[in-house]
RNA sequence: CGGGGCGUAGCGCAGCUUGGUAGCGCACACGCUUGGGGUGCGUGUGGUCGGCGGUUCAAAUCCGCCCGCCCCGACCA
């Protein structure tokens, strides 16, 4: 008995987070392994959450005026080439096409590992005037990287994911669009995805290939390391000159255009599930849950069964008639503390029980994932129960967001001693954030990363703070930096 | 590519030492039972034992070669 409870279990948390996380993934139909090494199906659940975040920040793009287009999954491998950072950059994990139709190729095909490339090949074509400024496109596609070592959602060799690609007539406008990107990136994950975070620019050594600045949002996991969860991308007039993309300005003097680029991907599941997950399973945000509310009708005597029934079917069809995602779970045969572990692995945020006594007191149980066993129960009452769970939802999605907000703010430190910095970033494992003053030498970026395997992870922008002194050289340094072993 | 581990039913494993033609738990199907935190019982379905070759009357088991996967390091949204 023992036994077969355990099997049921995902692995605690604590005890190997890694092994937790695929549990998790796997146990909640999520995702599934693929025949083809480091590629991942996404099953339904999975997908939905894609869905779900793809439909909402594809609304807030559109609102910056970007528009949708798609470019092709094929690349001509010169494409690559031209931009010299850019093929360094991506040469080692780009999947090559070298035969079609029963022949060898002219010339290789890449499989896209960013669109960057024939984007902007199509621009020049597109691009002669500035009142063909600014263009920006914004295309949801697959990419694939090659990657040695593969993690579902967080690492895989193809990924889903969205790349806007803008051109802007001067650097300033282009260096506020790369920006008002980051933000908005902020502001959805932390909103809608409930996943706190630190943004900031990239160091040199972890810029974008071709890019002149790299902004980033990064989060904190639970295992104490930092997941890069988006980036934006001020890209300068690189590619424009490569690809010679050109324009006549208002003075009839030919320009290159100051261009952008910025996506997120499928590993904001990964974000998600971690962030938020417990030794339950999966806990997910009301925003992006396919099913937000399940309703489990209880009864002993089969002379109950029709009155408990009927009232959880009310129950079921004035919550949908207000618009919330909810499923009756009418299964017989399986009991209903089964149905309760189930639903808590798939991570819905709300459970709605209603047995005899609830028929009788015309209340339900409501018993809400982000707050565990008897604290997260209540009672409602079936008359306002629409109106009541609306309400707890709000609550749910604000409640995941502090609890994550406040594990993660307790897990970043400041360090004025380089002894205690790789003390605690050079552990097994992640040893959370570190807030310390950095020089800006690459040099002292990699003693870092030797002495501790953490890597700069963002340098947040319009710090106030007086200059210090460099954690690593103690030379004077202007600003202070993020750094932590990352995904 | 270096270091470590593993391939037996969908999943997790036993069997291998000492060869005799495959078993357990979970899952799955059906029935009854149960039902406010993973109910119990019964009956069933399901396996080229990673692949190839060798030894042998006989190989999951012994020998050789190959393949694949996982974990740890060097690259990465």
């Amino acid at each position: 008995m023992a036994e077969k409870q355990e099997d049921r279990k995902v692995t605690p948390r604590s005890e190997d987070f890694a092994g937790w996380y695929n549990d998790v993934v796997l146990r909640a139909e999520l995702a599934d392994y693929s025949p083809v090494r480091g590629c991942i199906v996404f099953r339904p659940d999975g997908f939905a959450i894609w869905e779900a975040l793809r439909d909402e920040l594809d609304r807030r793009i559109k609102a910056t005026g970007a528009r949708n287009a798609y470019f092709p999954l094929f690349i001509p491998q010169s494409f690559l080439a031209r931009e010299a950072e850019h093929v360094a950059g991506f040469a080692p994990e780009v999947a090559v096409v070298t035969h079609g139709g029963g022949k060898e190729l002219e010339e290789p095909l890449v499989v896209r590992p960013t669109s960057e490339t024939i984007i902007n090949h199509m621009f020049a074509q597109w691009i002669k005037s500035h009142r063909d400024l600014p263009l920006m496109v914004n295309q949801w596609c697959n990419v694939v990287r090659w990657e040695m070592r593969t993690r579902i959602f967080l690492r895989t060799a193809e990924f889903l994911w969205q790349e806007g690609h803008t051109a802007h007539s001067t650097r300033a406008e282009a260096q506020a669009e790369t920006l008002r990107i980051l933000e908005l990136y902020r502001d959805f994950c932390e909103q809608f995805l409930a996943l706190p975070l630190v943004t900031g620019r990239k160091s040199a050594a972890e810029r974008f290939p071709g890019a002149d600045e790299t902004y980033t949002i990064e989060s904190l996991m639970p295992d104490g390391r930092a997941l890069q969860c988006g980036t934006s991308h001020f890209l300068g007039q690189n590619f424009a000159r490569v690809f010679g993309i050109r324009f006549l300005d208002e003075q009839n003097q030919l320009q290159y255009p100051w261009q952008t680029s910025w996506g997120v991907s499928t590993r904001l599941l990964g974000a998600i599930i971690m962030t938020h997950g417990d030794d339950q399973g999966l806990r997910l945000p009301p925003t992006v849950a396919a099913t937000q509310v399940v309703v489990v009708p209880i009864w002993r005597k089969a002379a109950e069964a029709e009155a408990v029934r009927a009232a959880a079917r009310r129950a079921h069809d004035e919550l949908r008639a207000a618009g919330i995602r909810v499923h009756l779970d009418e299964r017989d045969g399986v009991t209903p503390g089964f149905k309760f572990n189930e639903w808590e692995m798939r991570g819905v945020p709300l459970r709605v029980e209603i047995g005899p006594r609830d028929v009788a007191s015309g209340e339900a149980v409501l018993a809400r994932r982000d707050l565990a066993g008897q604290a997260g129960k209540s009672k409602a009452a079936l008359s306002a129960l629409a109106e009541h769970v609306g309400r707890m939802l709000g609550e749910i999605q604000h409640g995941l967001y502090e609890q994550a907000a406040q594990a993660m703010r307790a897990a970043i430190h400041e360090f004025d001693d380089y002894g205690a910095f790789c003390q605690r970033l050079g552990g097994e494992g992640g040893g959370g954030m570190a807030y310390v003053y950095w020089c800006g030498d690459a040099d002292c970026e990699t003693k870092i990363r030797e002495d501790t395997r953490a890597t700069c992870r963002a340098i947040p922008l319009g710090q106030k703070t007086a200059p210090g002194k460099c954690i690593v050289c103690g030379r004077p340094a202007r600003e202070q930096a993020y750094f932590a072993t990352a995904y």
